[in-house]
DNA sequence: AACATTTTAATTGTAGACAAAGATAATTAT
DNA sequence: ATAATTATCTTTGTCTACAATTAAAATGTT
């Protein structure tokens, strides 16, 4: 309310970002415009400006005259992801040990700090963002304006894809989280040495490891990916 | 001034797109919104709602209070395209081939015909947009979400790299315009056929081919891009 | 009672007016 | 005359109100 108005503004577009991330807007929800502005504390346009925005950034889609819809998960969606995901990742990760800054790499440290008291306090959401802030920070180094769109797009889906799984009663995935964890810090390092090779190589080893953590999960099951919501049905609220 | 409110917004959308892809919008160009709104008949708001998605699709860059400025290309654009665009090109293509339909091999090939015409009548900005629109719909062919957004972030800067070396009185052009043309043909041909290793290969000579051009203009004489202009310095207006 | 049609309500899209921030011009002091 | 400060103007950002479109409800018809 005592905030200037421009903080306002991001401060919405980050939040939505970061509650469709943790798909606390699921895949397929709709959203109500006057709601949201108000919740913010901004007018529609504004807001709208915000849609539009991560419209183009793939966080939600835009029907014309039928609102804003967050990305839906389609059938398509994890065989596309398991197409894209280990060149994207490599190649951004080798570029990333080439060009890293050390004040990034602060960052990158930061980051990890969090994640591990994340995975420590068992916050599945907070562990996730950071998950993903970390990844996001590699695309940074990696300084390359051509490859971060697809690696942004990735990671939008792989944080909701890892928060799908989640799964704390499952044992399992406790150590599958620390070997992450300990990946992460592998990471750092290669990086700070600038080992483009080892980075690559780690990259698709870090891949494999939430692939079979993925697959652990679909292969017994269904997929039970929210299937976007036809606009002409009755709308569920995001929000609600 | 006839048409339908939406209309004029999608117009205004593309035309906006279309201008910065020829370059009749430079980069670095700072852009006016009374200006263009009354340009394209349509009041601020929804003309802010357009810029905010070319932002999010990096066709332009906002700055806070200081208004919406055309992609600038740096020192790092040449290297980073170099780096980015194999890969991904060769990537999709390889994908267009294994899940191209017929209906967008339909259009493939009508695109391909506008294409040639250009090219026959010396037209630059139609030839560089219908280049552009052939790979866009090679890039909807992989139906990979994951990858298009890189690929369209590289066929930005490719088409405006194509206007910028266009050169109609250097004739050894004119031959690199025909086998490029030529190529396109070749990707129709193993499109339908299905020839996903075939498409993969041509990708990669169809790249060489242009970065041999690029490369040509780029090596006698220093880079003559554009740098954006500073926010603080004075600013040029891109349509006036 | 089921279906089609009309009426009502809710939501999205747009416009014009106002507020705030930044850049430029003018003024004053040294 | 130059530099700093103030004032003006231009441009961006936001809000409220209105228009248009779509969804829902109600009414009437077969």
């Amino acid at each position: 309310m005592t905030e200037r108005p421009s903080n306002k503004k991001s401060n919405c577009l980050s939040d939505l970002r970061r509650r469709i991330l943790t798909q606390d807007l699921e895949p397929g929800a709709y959203l109500d415009e006057v709601q949201l502005a108000e919740e913010y504390g901004i007018s529609r346009p504004p807001l709208r400006e915000i849609l539009r925005q991560l419209a183009g950034e793939d966080y939600i889609v835009l029907h014309q005259n039928r609102g804003a819809q967050v990305a839906p998960m389609t059938h398509k969606t994890l065989r596309n992801f398991f197409v894209a995901a280990p060149m994207i990742y490599a190649a951004v990760s080798r570029l990333a040990a080439e060009n890293a800054r050390p004040a990034q790499v602060m960052r990158l440290k930061d980051t990890q700090t969090l994640f591990r008291k994340a995975i420590r306090e068992g916050d599945a959401a907070e562990r996730a963002l950071m998950n993903e802030r970390f990844h996001a920070i590699i695309g940074e180094m990696a300084d390359n304006e051509y490859l971060t769109p697809s690696l942004r797009r990735l990671l939008i889906d792989h944080t909701r894809i890892g928060m799908t799984f989640y799964n704390p009663s499952f044992g399992a995935l406790a150590d599958q989280r620390t070997e992450a964890a300990d990946q992460h810090d592998q990471f750092i390092e290669l990086i700070e040495a600038g080992d483009a090779d080892g980075a690559a190589k780690l990259a698709i080893a870090h891949w494999e490891l939430s692939r079979a953590e993925i697959e652990r999960f679909v292969s017994p099951t269904p997929m039970h990916f929210e299937l976007g919501t036809p606009p002409s049905k009755k709308r569920e609220k995001g929000a609600s």
